[in-house]
DNA sequence: TTGCACTTACGACAATTGTCGTATATATTT
DNA sequence: AAATATATACGACAATTGTCGTAAGTGCAA
């Protein structure tokens, strides 16, 4: 049986999203001006994302004075996790490990990255031999 | 300076690219039948969406009587790692460490694939003291 | 030679996406 | 109160996607 489809963002939605996760609620101007950081985009166009995700029920706000306040409805953690399980499904057959060798053999991670890697290995040997 | 960007497939051209990676040059009616096992989709959507693919120049095709022999132009493992790395970088501050520790932390590997995470991260353990 | 059976070619559609321009409402400043 | 900023609301558009229906071509079987 398969899930009830997920949530899916697009990309935009996703830069929306995560700078939302990231810092709370905010007016449009304030996820405008982040996302200018990154990208050139009108402030009309980050407005309308915002609202047609309103309208989705993937963002709620609040009305103060002039300023709308939005924040995130959806959950960062499922979010990530139904976009990353769809691309494990459809280019790895569904195997995580799979995909994770792939990212790992295309950088070199810090020692301090090896160690957090190492460690959780440690950890799934033994949840093995429960 | 960003990258140029990247081939990025469709979900539906996923799913096609990914028969004809696995097993060369197909017939329309082969990639159908194969996405059949999976889904239920039409025959003349399969055709539409490979004729679009070559439009775009992901296909190629050579003609056999009247059936088209259809095989992919673009290589399996710059699309993926393209496709990987752009969910990477907007919802993993393009860490692929972070990412391959959130993929791990769904699932329980087998001891099998332990092996071999094992394996991989020695190298890199040996890699960092080049 | 007629006519299935099967293939490709084409066009159409609705939904989604990314982008804006323009209009309107509302504070804030003179 | 009038003008100036600044926010939001709305509508539009082109491109992409996923899906088909229908037409037209081709070759083998009866």
């Amino acid at each position: 049986m398969k899930e009830l489809q997920a949530y899916q963002p697009s990309d935009a939605e996703l830069e929306i999203l995560q700078v939302l996760w990231e810092r709370g609620a905010l007016s449009v101007r304030e996820v405008h001006e982040a996302l200018s950081q990154e990208k050139s985009v009108g402030y009309t166009t980050t407005l309308k994302q915002m609202q047609r995700m309103l309208d989705k029920g993937v963002l709620a706000r609040t009305e103060e004075g002039k300023v709308h306040y939005y924040r995130a409805v959806v959950k960062e953690k499922p979010v990530k996790r139904s976009l990353v399980r769809r691309l494990m499904d459809t280019a790895f057959g569904g195997s995580a490990v799979g995909m994770a060798l792939h990212l790992l053999g295309e950088e070199q991670p810090s020692a301090e990255e090896l160690k957090d890697l190492e460690k959780l290995i440690e950890q799934m040997k033994k949840e093995q031999n429960d």
